[in-house]
DNA sequence: CAAGTAACTGTAATTATATACAGTCAAAAG
DNA sequence: CTTTTGACTGTATATAATTACAGTTACTTG
């Protein structure tokens, strides 16, 4: 789909807007009186070009014969997100395994990802090897909250604790020792905060 | 809604089937034409009549003003359970408490229901307080299973163990007790096996 | 500057679509 | 038996809706 002017995108968003409000899409005379256009012909010019760009589909002859055209599976789900590479975004496309059909709405805070978790660390917060965890992307924490937080190249889920330039990464489980960050020292971004849990 | 007639039936799947491959609801003319009618008014006439059993909503003077009536939400989620009765079965409707947005096929074997956990027997498990547990309905468990079972007029979560009349349900917490029940004295139902769950 | 695109106005013709009106026949219920 | 409902036929009319054709103005790009 091509880039679409401001005006466009109005009218797109207007388009799904009259769908979702009324169960069919509008006709010509409908965006027209919408817009404040005094011709439909104007409607008729503008959904040309939409179509034209590849946002919609006309169907010709065809009373209310328009279609959005849908994007794809990641506009309703949750990705999924495998081993992330050194450097690079949590939310870079090469690290998305797939794409679970779970409302990030779910969550709240609204959930962006999902994170399989690897060990037993935080068994005795109830998470357990190879649940999926419900990340909101932040880049602060609260004190006590779980987080996802990349230390250095590597990724984790523990639970977050500051004290100045100190950090405690703690784990759920006396099994598993507390990784203590000086951040004078060494890099740790948050990435996000736990929202959630599927256990499938 | 009341009862549609066979033919009422099959000319309302086939609106609905319409509309998912056209995106628009059908023309009366199209109608028409699927059910080799030779009258547009046989169309016009069967709409009016699925209107006035509440199946379908006309809007005037509007082209393709067809609205399906929305199921209730049920149709797109998993009810989440609240407190049994006795002698109910679980999932009858005054025992639902709301339904989820979650799709029944996140999990395998698919969920029917949810159950909120109460309590921290199953601790050990993974599973907390609050958490929704989703069940697949069965009536037979294999042991080492986690099942939601009704003993008398409690229902409960636990891992089941069966050896001839005697079953053991085991909590994931040793701060609870193991369950015993002789099948000869009491009346124990599974009412179905943990196939997953939720922490939102 | 010319050409192309965007964003419209204006008008009318053509086609799509809903609906009105009149009717038949069959089956079920009171 | 009568009435009602269901399931259609038949025809025409009125309205909804798309689209064609002609145009203007403003902005951007080569």
């Amino acid at each position: 789909m091509q880039e679409l002017t401001p005006r466009q995108q109005e009218i797109l968003l207007w388009i799904r807007q009259y769908m979702v409000d009324h169960g069919i899409p509008p006709t010509r005379l409908a965006l027209c009186a919408a817009m404040g256009f005094r011709s439909p012909n104007a409607a008729e010019s503008h959904l040309r070009a939409l179509e034209r760009k590849g946002a919609i589909e006309l169907v010709q002859g065809v009373s209310r014969g328009i279609r959005l055209v849908e994007g794809p599976k990641e506009a309703s789900g949750l990705p999924l997100i495998g081993k992330v590479a050194a450097g690079q975004p949590i939310l870079a496309l090469a690290h998305i395994e797939s794409y679970e059909p779970i409302a990030p709405e779910l969550f709240q805070p609204v959930a962006h990802y999902l994170l399989r978790v690897q060990g037993e660390s935080m068994r005795n917060a109830g998470i357990l090897e190879g649940d999926l965890v419900a990340v909101h992307h932040t880049l602060i924490a609260q004190n006590g909250q779980i987080v996802v937080a990349r230390l250095e190249d590597e990724v984790t889920i523990k639970r977050f604790y500051r004290q100045g330039e100190r950090v405690e990464l703690r784990p759920e489980n006396p099994d598993y020792p507390v990784i203590e960050v000086n951040l004078k020292k060494h890099a740790l971004h948050i990435e996000g905060v736990m929202v959630g849990l599927i256990r499938a």
